[in-house]
DNA sequence: CATGAATGAGCGTTCATTCAT
DNA sequence: GATGAATGAACGCTCATTCAT
């Protein structure tokens, strides 16, 4: 799967299954004992990278401090992954639009954010978006870290700079 | 291109070349009479619904009114280009984030959205994001409209409402 | 037909009737208002160039002078058509091996060679070669005036030299 | 590889190579598993087509004997290679006049033929030939040769006689 | 007769997947 | 389980030829 990372983020989706299994070191037919199809890699692929995703923005967490600093510590964690790990990020963002993924990859990763989402709740809670959709909610805030994530990679030097001014822009929202 | 916009937003952009000539009632041999390439076509299309899309926004904008209602008459009339023309919303979508699209396109498409780019740059300015790239702000601006439209697209009777809310945390965000 | 000869030289015979008839600066279906078919105009241009070829070769030979010299007038002249015209050369070597030429058309383009051919059987009577075909002859001819004429225009200033050299070949070859 | 000799013989270079497939048996992507391109098979099969005709000149040749005999040696098998694989003979002459056929792979062909190349040069020693470039007489030879095998192929009656008329027309052009 | 858009069969090549070893 | 050669359907694109204007 990390061969599949680094091919997909290099050459997007349509990369050949033998240049996947070639930059593994395994033969070509050989990723079919692993993976029934081409599709289901990309659905477990998927299912890793958003679980990993999670994990790194709520890891650590404070408890103990205020909301807004917990949101913070779940953004930085966030685009901090994303920028340590560019190739995951780009993988990521492939296979998030691709018409592979099914349905239920998405509702299942959707549980791994149990943790973001209950946070971003409690953000929301009194706020202008009480009434909104969760999943709405949840879409911008992807959409948003998608962007800022993608202007951090491609701008190292900004990086945090941007990091936080995409933080600034999801308070504001948000809250 | 009606049919390749058809074709795009039901079978995502692998869809044969075959399938959009007959779905435009023509010989597939044909569809290479009008685009050099399956790239080409895509080319053209993403830069006709791009400023398709820049037209819809900023036509009939009242330039007395205040900026706020400047850029909410802008902000409403994208969203209700993409609930109108759903498909051509989903294809263009999908052309957004296509290797196909060459930086050249991309460039000619941000020259249509000059007018768009002009508001934001006002409604930022002395705000926030005055020293943040405009790139940014606009990518930002437009993954937040992406979300809202898709949820519009999804649930057609909380339309307006959705439209509203993400036009508050756009406004929120940047002013 | 003059198009022909410069695209096919250029080309090759694969190119497109499309380019031909742009090269000509005439529609590109108007092409089959003279010619029924691409392979029918590779037949009329290979009569064309054949008898041209003949025409070159024969003409103005002064048929008092001795065989020697009547022959090397003959050589010279085929020689110098083919260093004047070089795309004529080219289009014609290629035509010569083409499958698109019928038998039919070889043979009306040996008729056009009526007078070389009687030349060539005097240059052979009596000498080692007057019990072979006369078609073989005659094809090693014009191989080794293929070849020769090859490299009189690759080598253009070498070109007298090889052609004495050529008939100096052929004509201890065949007398 | 046989079977694209049979094919290319039957129908030339613009043979399908499904139908090279098909003739081996295999089926036609399998083709590209041996062969990066049908132009790739048709430079491989030049390059062992252009050594196997070496070989068969200048095997078994007996040093010892006169330069006369040793070029009919030569001379003679060449031609009975041609005879014996007239399929052979035909898909080689067509590749070598083919545009698909690199510089490099002429250029290595003709290291095949350095044996006879030197026997040759041997030859016009002292002959009238001496101050012509090699090239020019190696061509002037290989398109003898190709129209003797023609006509030996074609005559199969006539072929010992043909063969040594051919000969008799190198040993004095060259000599 | 001239035009050039339309046609659609045909080709070279790719690649996910299978399966005998 | 691992291998990698074999498969064959599928695709983008070409182009000789047709024909309505």
């Amino acid at each position: 799967m990390a061969a599949a990372i680094g091919i997909i983020a290099r050459q997007g989706l349509d990369a050949p299954t033998a240049l996947i299994a070639k930059e593994a070191g395994v033969a070509n037919g050989s990723l079919f004992n692993y993976f029934e199809t081409k599709g289901d890699l990309f659905n477990q692929l998927y299912l890793e990278l958003k679980s990993e995703v999670a994990s790194a923005a709520i890891d650590d967490i404070d408890l103990a401090s205020d909301l807004r600093q917990q949101t913070f510590h779940a953004w930085s964690r966030w685009m901090n992954w994303a920028v340590s790990y560019p190739e995951k990020r780009k993988a990521l963002s492939q296979l998030s639009v691709s018409e592979e993924i099914t349905d239920a990859s998405r509702a299942s990763a959707h549980q791994s954010l149990a943790g973001v989402v209950d946070l971003i709740a409690r953000v929301c809670a009194n706020g202008p978006l009480q009434d909104e959709r969760m999943s709405f909610v949840i879409a911008v805030l992807e959409s948003l870290a998608g962007t800022t994530m993608d202007f951090m990679i491609q701008y190292p030097d900004e990086a945090e700079q941007r990091c936080e001014a995409g933080f600034a822009m999801l308070w504001k929202a948000l809250s």
